[in-house]
DNA sequence: CTTCAGATGCTCT
DNA sequence: GAGCATCTGAAGA
């Protein structure tokens, strides 16, 4: 398990982490087996300057207190009545950040995967469902079942976690280098300047 | 390919 | 009561 991010790895500035776990893999641990993304979007929240953070002027209500909790917490959220944002806290503890997961590429566990989000077997969705299946905040969540149930969790735990490579899986450490875009972030309208921070990052394949 | 409406419930004012 | 770090399916270009 040494390929595994630590606290290390989060407790930094939020967007060279948000940066930084583009090609790295996302691990969910569902009924005893490892459910595997490589992580292919991202976008940085920080409370002290960002007006799109939830913890913005570090701001403390009961569903901004896990942004508050040390490096390399789980912080997952209801949006919309019905989808969940998972979100990786970063910075020293106290300082309110995370980094937004907005899409993962499924690399193992295809078929639980597929249950998850269609409720039947990986060989049996169409292209544009293998295409779409976790590309986006909301989706990745069904696609792994992430719920409330995990907020408040750590990456150093046993159910969900960040690795730089897999080698029993036969996954490699990713070179990103070259690969990395950057533009504003997704659905803050409302947050006047910080509307036009380059806080988005993705991966071209 | 694009736009658009509707779903649905928690969070904070 | 208003708004929300979204997604889906339907309809049109």
């Amino acid at each position: 398990m040494q390929y595994r991010l630590g606290t290390e790895f989060f407790d930094r500035d939020t967007v060279s982490v948000a940066r930084d776990l583009l090609g790295r893999y996302l691990v969910r641990m569902q009924a005893g087996r490892p459910l595997i993304g490589q992580i292919t979007e991202t976008e940085a929240y920080i409370g002290r300057c960002d007006k799109a953070c939830h913890a913005y002027g570090y701001r403390r209500t009961p569903r901004t207190e896990t942004l508050f909790a040390p490096p390399g917490t789980v912080y997952i959220y209801l949006i919309y009545g019905m989808y969940h944002c998972l979100n990786l806290v970063t910075e020293p503890e106290g300082e309110p950040a995370a980094v937004l997961i907005r899409g993962i590429r499924p690399v193992y566990n295809f078929d639980m995967i597929a249950e998850n989000r269609f409720h039947c077997k990986w060989d049996e969705l169409t292209k544009a469902q293998r295409a779409h299946i976790s590309d986006g905040p909301g989706k990745l969540c069904r696609a792994l079942d992430l719920t409330r149930a995990q907020n408040g969790a750590s990456l150093l735990g046993d159910e969900l976690f960040v690795c730089s490579c897999l080698p029993s899986q036969n996954l490699p450490a990713e070179d990103t280098e070259g690969r990395i875009q950057t533009g504003k972030r997704i659905g803050i309208d409302y947050a006047q300047e910080a509307v036009h921070f380059p806080w988005r990052f993705w991966l071209t394949f």
